[in-house]
Parts: C-alpha cells; structure tokens; sequence
DNA sequence: CAGTGAGCGAGCTTCCGCTTGACTT
C-alpha cells in the first residue's frame, strides 16, 4: 500500500513526476477542474451573497471516484496542481470533494518539471490559499453572469442561439472595428524612385530620399536628372545587433507556426499536446518565457558543443504581460539533445521550430553593419540613398530568424560596393514606380491571439477555443479572398530617354484571414450601445485587478461581485423591456417593378434582402445574402440579382432542371439530385445544353467511381472514394483492410467484413 | 444543396478555464 497520494493536473506530467519519487509514492492526475458550476441556468444564488452552485460533471465521476478511494487509503494526500488561481481552486475543490482531512492534506507547487524541484517542493508544502481561492470563484462567477444573462438578451434581441461573454464579445469587437477601418480606408499612391548607379567598385542601387504624388511632378524631375552629374556625398558605417526572440509561450508559439508552417491555433494546439504526451516538449499552455535551470544548462551544452562557445550567450527572459500568472517553464524540449523528433512530418515540424527558437533563446546577437551610402546630384534635387546590411557576425541567426506579420519592405542590396566621400558615379537607370498604400491588415487567428494576449484577455488554455467559437457562433468567417487587378504605372528614365508603361498587378488577395459577418457587426453594434463596460477593452484588466485585491486578502469577493453586478444587471433589464430588435437594417432603394422598398437584414435565419414591408398585405419576398456579401456592402443592382434564382431552364429525360445556388454554390437539380455547376458556369446564364453536359459527366464519374457490383445483392458496392476504396452496403460504409486489394473481394468476404464491423458499435455522432 | 422571414409560447440555446478523451466516414 502506497503511503503517500500526490494529485496533479495533467496524465503526461503524473507520469513524469512518478519516476522521480519512487516507492511509497502514487501520482494520478484529476484531469483539470473536478467540479465547477452547474451548466443549466445560472447557477449562482444571487440573494444570498453569489453563493455558488457546484456540480461535478459526468465526465469526471469516474475521476473523482476513484481519488476518492485512493485517498481514504493514503496517509498523506499532496495537492499539486499548478501555482496559479485556477490550479488553487482546483486543489481546494478537490479537498472539500474528495473529504479529505486537513491534517492529512499537503499542498505542493512547482514551476518546472525537474528531480530537484519536486523534491524541494515536497520539502516546503503549506495550505491552500482560500485568498486565491476565492479570487478565482470571483472569476469564475463574474463569466457565468456575464455569460449566461447577456447571452439570452440576444436571443431575444438578434437570434436564437448566440453567444457573448468577456472574452469572445471582446474579440468579435476587435474584427468589426478592424473591418470598418479597412472599409474606410482610401488608398493614396506615391511615386518611389529608384536609381541604379556604377562605381568602379561595383553597380548598387539607391533610393531617392522623397516620395513623390504626382505624376506630373516625376516627369520633371526625371528631366533634370537627364543632364546630371552624380557623386558620394555621405558615407556611415554603424556596428548593429541583434537579440534573439524569448523561448515560446503559447501564444508565439501560434504566431510562428501560423506564419512558418501556416497552421491553425487549434492545429498547433493539436500537436503540441501530441509532442506533449510523449515527452518531447514542456507544458504547452503557458505564458511564460522562463527556462529551469537545467534548461539553461543542457542549452548551453548543446550550442557549445554543436555550435562553440562563441555562440553561446546565457539569457533570463522576462515576461511582460502582467496578467501572465507563470505556473510553468516556457515552451522547450525536454532533451536538448535531439534536434529532430520521431514524430509525423507536421509534428516533427513542429518540435524543430520549438527546438530552434529555444535554442537561438541561449545563443549570441547577431552582428551586423549597416551601411548607407548617400548621392548628390548638380540639380541640387534630393539625395539618392542606398542601404546595405552584411551580418559580420550571424549568432542566433545561424539557427532562427523570427518571422513578422508586417509585409516586408522591398530589400536593399546586403552588399554595398567600397565607396568614398567624394567618388563620382554614374547614373544607369532611373525608375519611378507607382506604389499605393495598405489598408490595415485583417487579423489571423493567430495575430488575434497575440492581440488579445497584450490586452489580458483570454488564457493560453483558451485562446484556440475561443477562436472556435466566435467563428462556430457565426460571428467571423475565414474567407478566401479573391485579389482585384489594378493598373500602376512606371516611369523609366535610360539612355537619356523617359518611357512611360502601365502595368498591372494584383492586390487585396487573402486566404486564412478572419473577418467578421454581418451577425457579427450586428451583435457588436447592440453590445456596444447597451453594455459598454462589458465591451470596454479594458474591462478585464480592471476586473483582473480586483481579482488580485481579493487573492491578496484586501477585498471580500461577494463584495466585489456585488458592485459589479447591480449596475450590470439593471442594464440587462433596461435593454430587455426598451431595446428595440437590433437587425441592422439598411435601405437599399425602391424595387424598380413593384416600387417597394428593399431592405437588407439580419433575420431569424441570418442576413437577407426584403422587398416589401412585413406589415403589407401581401407578403414581403425574401433572398439570402450569398457568401462575400455584406449588408453593410450591396448594392440594390446585387440585391435585384439574387431574385433571380431560381431558374428553370428546360426538360432533360422528361424532368425539369432548375438551377439556384446553394449552400456549396451553384447547382442544377434534376430528378431530385443535385449536380454542381463548375465554375466557368454561370447560374443566371447558363443554359439547358450545358447543364446536360454537366449531368452527364457527373454520372460518368459516379459510374467510374464504382469499383464491384454483385448480382447476389443490389445495393452492395464496393466503391473508389475520397480515403480509398470502400465497401457501401445499405446506407452503412465499411472498411477494407488496407492489405486487401479490393477487386479481389467476393461476395462472402464482403459480407464476413460487414458483420465484424457491424459488431463495433456505433458511437453517438456529435450535433 | 429546402424554405423559413411577424408574434405568441412551449423549451431549447449561453460563459471562461482547467484537463484529455474516442470518433473516423
């Protein structure tokens, strides 16, 4: 029997602690929160002083259950989930849980998975702080009232089954105002000049140090630069550094995989925890950057040994977010050692980044020079200058280079010719190039996080869920946005001649970006008249400060929760009994035919356009905005278009076609099945011949699709899809085991196959 | 891959932070 019961958060980490504490020790982890208010209606009795209602959900029964015996049985039960006010309240929730007696009950914390941590921890454990306990219940109680009272205002005022609360409300804001600005945005052109000289040494190029708006303007001074003598006017030569990134936290984790590997918050969340598991890297939800000791140490082994001790440089990295509450080591690999994992390639991409970016944390600046060259001309028009840039020494770059989210600027040659103060170069070639400027970009899943991180709101065990399920609410879509042509011109001076070209280029493309739709403004909008202190983005910082109050001992947390709730809920009152329906309606003119008004907004069902009004007596016609529109954007000649569907365009085997646009876009259906049109087809003009085309193909394919058919019984297939082949039966798939070749298969193994698999029980489908 | 679209009323939805499952068509 073991003496001693010490209960952690997570599986992988009791695994781990396990190991290093021997015999009379059992380690098990409670998987997280045990307990926490129940999930049907509030859950908190607000007359009497917020008093809580906990229950432990389903899921963790079992857990609970079987602590709950280990527990009766150990003579010391050590608390050990993580130092922070989350971990706190898990330790007490499993204390007045599991009953367990105070005197047999230790409370130990560690900041690093290390021997010696864990012994010291052992060493010095003390009481569970109800101060931090009582802190995160505060926290815990101000989100499910915030939740869960303006979450049924907006059903009621906007559609059934949407969402706010402190954090995602927030993010939806941070969208909808980006959008507007880009929705505002008028982008202005200037020329930028840039001229390529030679010198003796060596052809560079050099900018002009002004840009130029009109166009005008560049031919003139095109024109006097024909005749002129060019010369060095200036010559600087700065010694520069540059520092190595902190190792990752959760959150610069997401932002280098999305920008270097381009994966998704919860994709890289995926597989850390999968890296996680197997003991290739630390704790991945954490916010901060510090190493352990023996982080440090095994760092500057490697690096030593691999790269010499020049290129080592011992770093401390401090985090600057001051809502971070550091209950764990900074994101690294567990051995140093190993520069490659065996993992799959997304996950061994993964590790490599995290290796490289903790290793580059314990390595040397970068030592460049930076050169700028200047070149005055006899017209006494403006400088040309030239950059350069030559690393003398690459440090940390020799492993990582941090990616950015800006776009880069259009690089300068790394090396300049050897130039001096007075030298005369000769002018090749001028060339003036109309740029414009940029809208502000839209956000990334992962520079929303980085966002949300600098004002303190959201969590790193949160930042991927709540980007869910602000795009699972409908608030934010991830769109691929097709780039628009636009014409530019340049204006070329060479051999003493000015050539003019218009050229054209394509901008405004983006893929993976979020924008918000019209439920989303929609709900902004009303949130942001009605709760204003909710939506604030400073919010959290200041409630996150009161939360500090109480875990120091200053403030009581039912006082706190009090004064905020009173003026909370009076506004919930008020919006309830005089707000009107928020629909975003806008006028978007007079039907042309009838010369009612037409209308776009937000239904029960989402966005529409309506001709007529609701109170006429004959009823108003509807149509649902297509993907890409936006109330805030169409036109009436739009609007009018999306009447037009659906068609019907003719008779092919006796049955109707009728095309309309769908929810996976265009379609024509015939004989009650449907076929997608491609995309040179145009649903408003195509015509009866080509939607038989259309038909016709999509049979052949489904016929080449079909692999076997059997006499024995009509509706088993074995067919070519999308994973490899398959066998249909009935309206069931099944498997074929991947050493059999499907054509080799007869009607009895068809069938011996079906019935195993018919014996694996079909698990419940999540809604 | 429809059609719904008002308002009534039944009963449903919903928050944020800790954790990892068990599903594969």
């Amino acid at each position: 029997m073991k003496k001693n019961l010490v209960i952690v958060e997570s599986p992988a980490k009791a695994k781990t602690i396990e190991k290093f504490l021997g015999d009379g020790f059992v380690v098990k982890s409670c998987f997280g929160h045990i307990r926490d208010l129940n999930k049907k209606g509030i859950s908190i009795d607000i007359e009497n002083g917020f008093k809580p209602i906990y229950e432990v959900s389903d899921d963790k029964k079992k857990v609970v259950q079987e602590l709950k015996s280990l527990a009766k049985k150990a003579e010391t039960i050590w608390l050990a989930s993580d130092e922070d006010r989350e971990g706190e309240a898990i330790s007490w929730h499993l204390s007045e849980v599991l009953e367990l007696e105070e005197s047999k009950t230790k409370r130990i914390v560690f900041h690093e998975i290390t021997k010696s941590a864990i012994l010291k921890a052992i060493e010095n454990p003390r009481n569970i702080n109800k101060d931090l306990v009582d802190a995160q219940q505060a926290r815990r109680i101000l989100d499910r009232l915030v939740g869960y009272e303006l979450s049924p205002v907006l059903w009621k005022k906007v559609k059934p089954q949407l969402s706010a609360g402190r954090v995602q409300s927030v993010a939806v804001r941070l969208l909808v105002e980006r959008e507007r600005e880009i929705q505002a945005f008028q982008p202005s052109s200037s020329f930028k000049i840039v001229g390529v000289f030679k010198h003796p040494n060596g052809t560079f190029r050099a900018e002009l140090d002004k840009k130029n708006e009109a166009e005008k303007e560049v031919y003139g001074l095109l024109n006097s630069f024909k005749s002129c003598q060019f010369e060095i006017d200036d010559l600087t030569v700065k010694p520069s550094q540059k520092k190595p990134s902190a190792p990752f936290t959760t959150s610069t984790l997401q932002q280098e995989a999305s920008r270097k590997l381009g994966f998704s918050v919860t994709r890289t969340m995926l597989l850390a925890q999968k890296l996680y598991e197997a003991g290739h890297i630390t704790y991945m939800r954490t916010d901060s950057v510090n190493l352990s000791d023996f982080a440090l140490q095994s760092a500057e082994e490697v690096i030593n040994a691999n790269y010499g001790k020049e290129y080592h440089q011992k770093r401390k990295y401090n985090t600057k977010s001051n809502s971070a509450q550091e209950a764990h080591e900074a994101i690294r690999p567990t051995n140093f050692n190993k520069k490659n994992v065996p993992a799959d390639s997304s996950e061994s991409r993964l590790y490599e980044l995290i290796w490289k970016r903790a290793i580059a944390s314990q390595m040397s600046n970068a030592l460049l020079e930076k050169t700028t060259i200047a070149i005055n001309n006899s017209q006494d028009k403006p400088l040309f200058k030239a950059k350069g840039e030559v690393v003398t020494f690459d440090g940390f770059l020799k492993i990582y280079l941090q990616g950015s989210d800006e776009e880069q600027e259009e690089t300068f040659d790394d090396l300049l010719p050897k130039v001096s103060v007075g030298d005369g170069v000769m002018n090749e070639k001028i060339t003036a190039t109309q740029r414009f400027t940029r809208h502000p970009a839209r956000f990334t899943e992962a520079s929303l996080v980085k966002k949300l991180e600098e004002l303190g709101i959201g969590r790193p065990s949160t930042y991927a869920p709540t980007i869910t399920t602000i795009q699972k609410r409908g608030y934010v879509e991830k769109e691929i946005k097709e780039g628009k042509t636009r014409n530019y011109t340049q204006i070329i001076l060479q051999a003493q001649e000015i050539k003019a070209q218009n050229l054209t280029e394509i901008t405004g493309a983006e893929k993976n970006k979020l924008s918000p739709t019209d439920i989303g403004k929609v709900v902004t909008d009303f949130l942001n008249e009605n709760f204003k202190t909710i939506m604030d983005y400073g919010f959290t910082a200041s409630v996150e400060k009161n939360f500090d109050e109480i875990a120091q001992g200053y403030k009581k947390w039912s006082k706190m929760i009090d004064e905020f709730y009173d003026p909370f809920h009076q506004s919930v009152d008020t919006t309830l009994n005089h707000s009107a329906r928020a629909t975003g309606e806008r006028f978007l003119g007079e039907d042309p035919q009838s010369s009612k008004p037409i209308i776009a907004r937000i239904s029960r069902f989402g966005p529409v356009i309506q001709i007529g009004k609701t109170e006429d007596n004959e009823k108003p016609k509807f149509a649902n905005l297509r993907k890409g529109q936006t109330i805030d954007t169409i036109n009436l000649e739009e609007a009018l278009e999306l009447f037009k569907l659906p068609r019907i365009i003719g008779n092919f085997e006796e049955n109707e076609m009728k095309v309309s646009i769908g929810r996976f876009g265009p379609y024509v259906l015939h004989d009650s099945k449907f076929y997608s049109l491609n995309k040179e087809l145009d649903p408003y003009t195509v015509n009866a011949e080509e939607a038989i085309e259309v038909i016709k193909e999509k049979r052949k394919r489904d016929a080449e699709k079909i692999i076997k058919k059997f006499d024995e019984e009509p509706t088993l297939l074995i067919q070519n899809g999308r994973w490899g082949p398959y066998i249909s039966f009935g309206k069931r798939n099944y498997k074929i085991p991947k050493e059999t070749d499907p054509k080799t298969l007869d009607y009895e193994s068809c069938m011996t196959l079906i019935e195993e698999q018919n014996k694996i029980p079909k698990k419940r489908k999540k809604k």
